[in-house]
DNA sequence: GACCAGGTGCCAG
DNA sequence: CTGGCACATGGT
């Protein structure tokens, strides 16, 4: 265990891990405890000065997105009182590099569920299904294959609802090949959008998602209850009804060519005004 | 106990 | 193509 530290500007580890991209990770210490794949973790951050275990630091480089450029991704933000509101509460958010499966299942959950519910779900997922990782309190999340041999019964214990249907069919798509995740990288992002939607208990915001936080797809942007409130409040003209259709344009037209980050601050920053953290 | 949560699939017009 | 509704679970 050798310990490393580097410098990353516009960086803020503890909000990006509870912006609502990831579930499984645990304060610990002064800083956070993950599981990046199957490599356990522990990250801390002292101003700007980001520290982890040397052999981890490619990997924590890679997940945390080092190498996106938030300054110039900042310039490229709508200017609105709200947007400026949520970078001054959100600022240093990374979109994350997600496992493709993982992330994919893990939004699979996702419908009509809090946050904390949502973390629930999958710790019990990788509890009861995934493998045991050295060093680390929570297992890895489990393969499709390993979600294929359970059944949709026992997905119901883990808290999934009518979701483990989706899952359950969607492990098995994967599982058995007729689904290949790494070749989705390689389409262009319509393509990929309409192969992800393809799959049980993947529709658009699912899809976007998926597409954002796992495909590198920045300009992806998820149109769930939040986001589509604050949609009203940046481009709702009085007395008019906003259309599923009209935000789903206004999303790609209007928020800059990071779309997607500029959807991931204005999400976090809407829930933390409603919770009182903002 | 009603209400809401990072929606999707299906069915009717 | 668009609007309405059922679908499970857990926390205020």
């Amino acid at each position: 265990m050798n310990r490393v530290s580097v410098d990353v500007a516009e960086f803020n580890l503890t909000r990006t891990l509870e912006s609502g991209q990831v579930f499984h990770w645990t304060p610990e210490g002064s800083g956070w405890r993950g599981l990046i794949d199957h490599t356990d973790v522990y990250v801390e951050q002292n101003g700007i000065a980001i520290s982890c275990d040397a052999s981890h630091l490619e990997v924590v480089s890679r997940y945390f997105s080092f190498d996106h450029p938030l300054k110039q991704i900042y310039k490229s933000f709508p200017d609105h009182d709200f947007m400026r509101a949520a970078l001054l509460s959100c600022r240093g958010i990374r979109i994350i590099r997600q496992p493709h499966w993982e992330c994919l299942a893990t939004f699979i959950t996702s419908p009509m569920k809090q946050v904390t519910h949502i973390r629930q779900m999958s710790l019990a997922i990788r509890k009861r299904y995934g493998n045991p990782v050295e060093g680390s309190a929570i297992n890895a999340y489990p393969t499709s294959k390993q979600l294929a041999r359970a059944d949709e019964q026992a997905l119901r214990e883990c808290g999934l609802g009518f979701r483990a249907k989706s899952l359950f069919k969607a492990s098995q798509m994967v599982a058995e090949g007729k689904l290949d995740l790494e070749k989705i990288a390689a389409l262009p992002t319509e393509e990929a959008r309409e192969t992800l939607c393809g799959i049980p208990g993947v529709g658009k915001k699912v899809a976007n998602c998926v597409l954002l936080f796992a495909y590198e797809r920045l300009d992806a942007v998820p149109i769930d209850v939040w986001i589509a409130r604050v949609l009203k409040e940046l481009f709702q003209k009085k007395n008019q009804k906003l259309t599923p259709r009209q935000m789903e344009e206004y999303s790609q037209t209007r928020l800059g060519i990071y779309a997607g980050y500029a959807q991931q601050y204005l999400f976090h920053h809407a829930r933390a005004v409603k919770t009182g953290r903002g």
